[in-house]
DNA sequence: CGATTTTTTGAATCATATCAACGTACGTGG
DNA sequence: CCACGTACGTTGATATGATTCAAAAAATCG
């Protein structure tokens, strides 16, 4: 049931089977098809979601009414509005699942109380969180610094089972495009080569 | 001498005195001039600075010789590269005092030995993170969704003392936009209200 | 004060968005 | 199993907003 959670979490700190029994009583599955709500905008976040099968994404959906993707989590990822979760304000995030998909579902009062229980799952979410961190800033780099056609260049060598499950509309609004232009600079790709 | 870092620590995490003394002997105090490195694209990044007065900048530059400012780190705040320090690889980043500055400076083994040794301050990490991931995932929400103008306004709103620190071509930087784009949007601001 | 940095303004250019139309693929229900 | 509807991708024409380059004005620093 929880295997694939757990290899991911021995894989960054290691758990002995007695620690894993403590912590299967706070896991959930759940299965998502695809267009359900994991967290609908407006609703307070109250628990993580480990992805593991299938795809979700998160996005916010502007004024004009247009969805921008902020993230996209396959197999092995964890997707959640950390901010909502820790001041208990609305989120101003969807998530969704793109595909049927299957998840682990850790709630906010889990997470405290195996945060204070286990040294170890302090551990595993601090190094998860410098991760995604890490992410994030490289991300954001990215966008400042690089073309439109470097960043999309960079997205499907980094994320080539993301770029290729994935609708192109949606690469596009994750890399801050539009659709067209998106079909615009693959053209121009292979065009040239 | 580390009042202002124990302060910003006991906030988040309380330590009895015995505790502070375990953590003293890691810390190192260092003078900044404006415009001296802290870290210099190219090497790799082997400390976080926690500032305790005047403000560091950490940014890029990009092939055209651009400085894009990915972040600000003013009093309270503390800035590295976390993917060199994890990896060992050079960083891309710069980050340099755009005022005199005074930092305290936590080597990577100083990080590593603390977070194992005291429980505390690996939570303390952990939770710091977490804040800069929130942050930063708003911020590139921002980045995506909000107009240049609206972006402008966040930031003036939410950093007003940077705001006023800073030259507003570092602003412009920060935002992603020219110098004489940020200049423009001002005017039309100011002739509306 | 003079030198340097910063900000502003103008004009031309460029990249992306927008709007609209069309073609295609897909899957769902009849 | 076919047909229809919906979602997706492409292409073209035009509009918009930001960049670039250049120069001048203003502010700051030593």
């Amino acid at each position: 049931m929880y295997e694939q959670y757990f290899q991911h979490f021995n894989k960054i700190v290691p758990l002995t089977p007695e620690e894993e029994e403590v912590i299967k009583p706070y896991l959930r599955v759940k299965k998502l098809r695809k267009k359900q709500y994991f967290l609908q905008d407006g609703d307070v976040c109250k628990a993580a979601a480990f992805v593991t099968s299938g795809m979700l994404r998160q996005y916010v959906v502007d004024e004009s009414g247009h969805e921008k993707i902020i993230q996209f989590a396959a197999e092995g990822w964890s997707v959640a509005d950390l901010y909502s979760m820790l001041t208990g304000e609305p989120s101003i995030y969807n998530i969704d699942a793109i595909e049927d998909s299957e998840i682990i579902i850790i709630d906010k009062h889990a997470q405290d109380e195996l945060t204070q229980k286990l040294r170890k799952f302090e551990t595993y979410s601090r190094i998860q969180i410098t991760g995604a961190y890490v992410a994030l800033q490289r991300r954001l780099t990215a966008m400042n610094s690089l073309t439109v056609e470097e960043r999309y260049e960079e997205f499907i060598k980094r994320y080539p089972q993301i770029a290729q499950r994935v609708p192109q509309h949606m690469i596009a609004s994750y890399l801050g495009l539009t659709p067209e232009t998106l079909s615009r600079i693959r053209s121009r790709m292979f065009a040239r080569s």
